[in-house]
Formats: C-alpha cells, sequence, structure tokens
DNA sequence: GACGTGATTGTTCTT
DNA sequence: AAGAACAATCACGTC
C-alpha cells in the first residue's frame, strides 16, 4: 500500500512503460507446459464429454449439469481457478460479517467485486495456486489416457494401489 | 427426500 | 480470434 498514486493494476494487456520486472511474473502465471499427447489426448476426452452432453441437452442455462462422470470416474475434472481459490477463502469471511447472506449468489457477487479490487501481487498468490493444480491435472489426465488406452476395459477396481 | 438452479471469474478447448 | 463450456459451493425451489 505504498503506492496507490497508480491506480492502474491491470494484470493483462498494458503498455511496455511498465516496467518488465512486474511483467515477468504475469507471464509465468499462465505458462503450462503441455505435451503434445496431453493436448491430443485432451481431444479425446472432449469427444467424450460432448457425446455426453448431447445425451443432456440441458445446458441452455445452466451448464453445470451432469458433466463427465459417468463415462469415467476416474477422468480427472477441471481443477478450480484461482478465482475459485479467492471464492473459498473469501465465502468464509464473508459468512463471519454476513452470516445473514448464505447463499452463494450473494456471494460470489461480492467475491467478484472484491477479486477486482485485488491487485495483482494478491492475485498471484491464487493464480499460483493454480497453476500448479493444473500442472498436476495434466498429468493426470496424461496418466488416465494412457491407462485408458493401455486397458480400458481392464478395470480391477478391486486392487486400487494407489501410492501417494 | 433428492436434484437442479443460480452467480461469480478463470482456464481450456472448439471452430 | 472469438466464443462456448465447465470448474466449486450452498440455500432454495420444485416434484
Amino acid at each position: 500500500m505504498a503506492k496507490k498514486t497508480n491506480d492502474s493494476q491491470e494484470p493483462v494487456s498494458s503498455s511496455s512503460t511498465n516496467a518488465p520486472e512486474e511483467a515477468s511474473p504475469r507471464r509465468m502465471v499462465l505458462r503450462v507446459r503441455r505435451s503434445e499427447a496431453t493436448k491430443r489426448l485432451s481431444s479425446l476426452i472432449r469427444a467424450e464429454e460432448k457425446e455426453k452432453r448431447v445425451v443432456s441437452v440441458k445446458r441452455s442455462k445452466t451448464k453445470q449439469k451432469k458433466k463427465s462422470a459417468k463415462i469415467d470416474a476416474k477422468m480427472p475434472k477441471k481443477p478450480p481457478t484461482a478465482f475459485f481459490y479467492f471464492l473459498e477463502d473469501f465465502r468464509k469471511e464473508f459468512q463471519e460479517q454476513n452470516p445473514e447472506v448464505k447463499t452463494m449468489r450473494e456471494v460470489g457477487k461480492a467475491c467478484g467485486e472484491k477479486w477486482k479490487t485485488l491487485t495483482y501481487e494478491d492475485k498471484v498468490k491464487y493464480y499460483d495456486i493454480a497453476m500448479e493444480k493444473r500442472a498436476e491435472f495434466d498429468k493426470a489426465m496424461s496418466e488416465y489416457i494412457k491407462k485408458k488406452e493401455s486397458g480400458e476395459g481392464d478395470e480391477t477396481e478391486d486392487d486400487e494401489d494407489y501410492y501417494i
């Protein structure tokens, strides 16, 4: 809060006039290295998801209906974004300050507004978390596809040797 | 009793 | 390049 003269905190865009040093983290935020295999696999996954959506053409107003899960319960779902992590934190605080408001809609609105007021430094923290999660998600997706291609019909849910 | 709805932004995929 | 879709959460409405 030392410098408040400059209120233009735009994580995106912005002219080169700003110090490039600050732009460094910004770039890394969305810099996720994805393997070609992962991308190709994504197509397959998407195709399956699409098929499911067709069955439930309910995304008119609400897109979050059945989604995926029936096809493969092990399929890695999209990890929450930075905003969601912030929302999780914000929700707790918001409920404490506004115990009357319990609906997520109200919280969502407030959170959205607050999110915009946050500075990049504050956001980058959540971005970092989201980035890591995405990296893990990509890895999980790779293995998921690999296993799927390897032996899809062979579902041995009995012996689940997961080593964390 | 159980499911869907609605609201928020971010990231990825699709065309 | 731009749009569409989905990610989590939780009280409320509907059947």
